[in-house]
DNA sequence: AAATATTTTTAGATTTGTCTAAAATTATAA
DNA sequence: TTATAATTTTAGACAAATCTAAAAATATTT
């Protein structure tokens, strides 16, 4: 059984070994969780000794089958909490994230699957995040960032890559939620700015923007 | 903002005090927390200077005004929960308590007054107890044991005293649930027993069992 | 009312998670 | 390739919540 703070550092390792094949840096780690150096070179051991993570002195730290799994059922538990707010309690979409973090420390298994058929086995988090099942599994879905689209062709928002409040604030602004669908007009080459065509308007979207809004061509 | 351990003190305090108009004594608290008659001094000394209670050395603590809203507030997120999971998620009611335990130090004003909207404003939890509204007003609900009762008079179940998982599925044996009716034929001088008419047939209770049964007249 | 028992508090220790400051190691640069 | 910089670890301290053992206060009993 892990305590909550021990399933911060996972779940953040986690994320971290996602975009990096080397080991996981203490500062790293440090810097995500807004602690210090000297407190994760501490959690390293305690979660090393649960064989969560493996670690060498200096080397960085790698996670194990053990810890993936783990993590992965509390990011299940993050995400179904999530959809629960938004589609039960009709929370916004920039209001789940502090109280999720709170409730995937929730302890029973029962209760997240219960939840899980509650929400009708949700593929997907208000973010467009895949939920993973109870197994561990995590559902592909096809998306690619905006910038990277082709002129001329229809899209339809599937998630997004910063999760900040400014920037879900930004969006609903905008009226862009997923399942928005808009033709991309074009791509600015001197700023990297995408113009889109949604809703009979058109639309100019920054660098900054479309670095951080999934898409999938429809 | 409470501590877990903080909250779980005030809550049993609160519950101690209902009962009792002498001071809580130092045992007292110990014996329902599980814990040592010292550690109960130490978090005496911490509730104390969050004006949550008051208390002379060696002369049993009393609540205050704010440790009352307070602790109502944390028995409104239990109860909200435990409906939650009984209404929504299909659990049984003796399946409810422990989890609920965990769910009640969630901290979002936001979310439990959605929850409540959610449930649709219950006034009672899956055991017959009231749930103190937002403002931590509770709600006032006619009731008596099956003890005091008179013969050949009906009633309806309310609520149960004993919330223990043994009482309670001792109960869905007997098929006996909230809501249910029947009509009290006898009280046993001998053992104060009470013989009811349930459902066509004619059901023995222990006294133990007529103790812990809220019951209503109809 | 003094002796005994019980309750409550204090003192000191332990665990978890954090910190600062210093030491050890690794990485970078002149 | 040595000097400098950055990173990581260790050492020691602190707050929260707990414990045991002993001291202090209160309650009970003869």
């Amino acid at each position: 059984m892990l305590t909550h703070a021990e399933e911060n550092y996972l779940k953040v390792i986690y994320h971290l070994s996602q975009t990096e094949d080397q080991g996981i840096s203490t500062n790293a780690i440090a810097q995500k969780i807004d602690t210090k150096a000297s407190s994760v070179t501490d959690m390293i051991k305690k979660l090393k000794e649960k064989d969560l993570i493996t670690h060498e002195k200096y080397q960085g730290v790698f996670i194990t089958q053990l810890g993936m799994y783990t993590a992965k059922m509390i990011i299940r538990k993050h995400r179904l909490w999530e959809v629960f707010l938004v589609d039960k309690l009709h929370f916004n979409w920039d209001e789940v994230h502090d109280v999720a973090e709170e409730l995937e420390h929730i302890k029973s298994e029962k209760l997240i699957n219960a939840l899980d058929a509650f929400l009708g086995f949700p593929k997907e988090d208000p973010h467009g995040d895949p939920i993973p099942n109870a197994k561990g599994e995590i559902p592909y879905r096809e998306k690619e960032l905006l910038t990277e689209t082709e002129e001329n062709n229809n899209y339809m928002c599937v998630g997004v890559k910063d999760t900040s409040v400014a920037f879900l604030q930004y969006l609903d602004r905008q009226k862009i939620a997923l399942g928005s669908t808009f033709m991309v007009l074009k791509h600015e080459n001197f700023d990297h700015s995408v113009t889109i065509l949604f809703q009979e308007n058109e639309l100019t979207l920054s660098k900054v923007v479309a670095q951080n809004l999934f898409v999938k061509k429809i």
